[in-house]
DNA sequence: ATATAAAAAGACAGGATACTCTTTTTATAT
DNA sequence: ATATAAAAAGAGTATCCTGTCTTTTTATAT
């Protein structure tokens, strides 16, 4: 057996840029009121993610106008009213592209109907499901969800 | 955007030792008669998959006992009757481990429901259809279908 | 204007997966 | 017994994600 950590099946569901991207967002929506900044250095410590390697990844979010930053003292990142409706597939296709939706789970060139892989028709359902709860789920819905105290952002428990 | 091509989300689904296994498994049943043993070679041509590596990935599944093996002159690899029950899940356990059961999908330590991430809940149910569905299908249920003749193996469409 | 604080950007190191090449072992046929 | 064919095993390479470090840019406060 490989030793290689995997998600779902093999792999992690999400890269660790992409892990890493969704927990900021709900980090910064839960920790700032609108038009409150937060650091980088904030940002890493509240969800447990290398300060510098979140500072890239805050960066092509910011490009990418998933979120909003300032430079300079008292800048940092900050969430506006219309980011709050950023989804879990918008962060995702950001990171890591819209292949989602069309990656074949065997690795064929592509997944389609036409040109079905053995698993196809039974990871056919669970797609649909998958990405209709990232489509559905917004950085809004879980921080309504955070505030009600259960629910962890660091990678130790 | 990060060129890097991925899965579900943002890896693949499986890892490519993971998708070749899987691909190397229906292929060796579709193509051997009972006893019948088919070479490295054939099974790298068919299912699209590098020659030397695909040969680690089936020392592997011998050493896990998924499939059978004869070296020498008209040596080879072959599935018994047993082996046509193999499921999915098996698989992936020996290529990747079992972390299938207890990785969250936002990089937490562990996956459960008394430290959940925030998309603990809206994943549950996705995760539970996922498991089922690699523990319900087999080697021996592809094998059916493949012969229906509209299934494919290989990488390149 | 200047110092400062914070993000933006660039370059580099580490580690793991994916892949290749070579040698060894072993079973078969002659 | 010997040659041969095929898997098993070992070593090494490439690429990419992950993570670290340094420098530059820019906005703010004094
Ligand atoms: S073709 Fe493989 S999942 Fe659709
Ligand atoms: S805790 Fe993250 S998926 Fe369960």
């Amino acid at each position: 057996m490989r030793s290689y950590i995997c998600g779902i099946f093999s792999n992690d569901m999400f890269s660790k840029s992409c892990e890493y991207a969704i927990k900021a967002m709900i980090f910064i929506a839960q920790k700032s009121q609108p038009e409150t900044r937060i650091s980088i250095k904030e940002i890493a410590g509240g969800i447990g993610a290398p300060e510098h390697f979140i500072a890239k990844i805050l960066q092509e979010l910011s490009r990418k106008k998933l979120l909003h930053s300032i430079k300079g003292p008292n800048g940092g990142f900050y969430l506006t009213k219309a980011d709050y409706k950023t989804s879990l597939a918008d962060i995702v296709k950001v990171m890591d592209g819209d292949k989602i939706y069309n990656v074949c789970v065997l690795g064929l060139k592509s997944c389609s109907p036409k040109n079905p892989c053995p698993v196809h028709d039974e990871y056919k359902e669970i797609k649909k499901n998958l990405i209709s709860m990232i489509e559905k789920n917004t950085i809004g819905t879980f921080n309504q969800k955070l505030h009600s105290g259960k629910l962890h952002l660091k990678t130790r428990n």
